[in-house]
DNA sequence: ATATTATATCTACATTTCTCGATATGTCAA
DNA sequence: TTGACATATCGAGAAATGTAGATATAATAT
């Protein structure tokens, strides 16, 4: 984990909403071809709808979580679902505690 | 507290690097003026000494740091020092665990 | 009062980040 | 295969950040 490359991640307030909004996906995103959205993720446009801003934002904002291990992303058919790495996020809390 | 602010601060490698130090500041300081680093703090000097950076930057640092609410100040004498402020990090730890 | 030292602030330039529109790529449906 | 849709990537301009030098301010020592 690079926390250097975590900080900046989480240094933008969309990212951080992102990040949140993840934590309890139905209660912020609009259902999506039925899939569970606590197991499966959230795909690239229900992000781009909740956020005010385009789907090339949304989807390297979702990039940049992704690149700092805050969240994982799985590709089913044509949409790409990301959800939280709670594993890594855990790691974070670990580093804060020890390190910093 | 104002995450984004304190990750903002915590985005750059030298001011992590300051904030590290100052967990075992008699570890990474030279001693100064025979003030105990534990409970005074450090002095810009000593900082500016230790980054490989000139004193303009290592000032500059040390207020992001302390705007974000991670270290305190106290003047004494023509001296500026500043140490960690536990109370705060110890906050930021459980925004961690709770709102992320 | 003046010189010296420590720190803070101002200005500036280079680099990075933010955010978009345009376009490329991947996948499915007809 | 073509068309439609979802996502990723590229290129660009505006804004923010990194970092330095110059200078201002504050405190001390002579």
């Amino acid at each position: 984990m690079d926390p250097i490359e975590v900080f900046k991640a989480l240094s933008n307030e969309s990212r951080l909403q992102i990040l949140q909004w993840l934590k309890e996906p139905e209660k912020h995103f609009v259902p999506h071809e039925g899939v569970d959205m606590r197991t499966i993720g959230v795909c690239v446009s229900q992000v781009t709808d909740k956020l005010n801003m385009t789907q090339s934002t949304a989807s390297q904002y979702l990039s940049i979580l992704q690149r700092a291990g805050l969240i994982r992303t799985e590709r089913i058919g044509k949409y790409t679902y990301y959800k939280r790495d709670e594993e890594k996020i855990s790691e974070l809390a670990a580093y804060l505690n020890q390190e910093l």
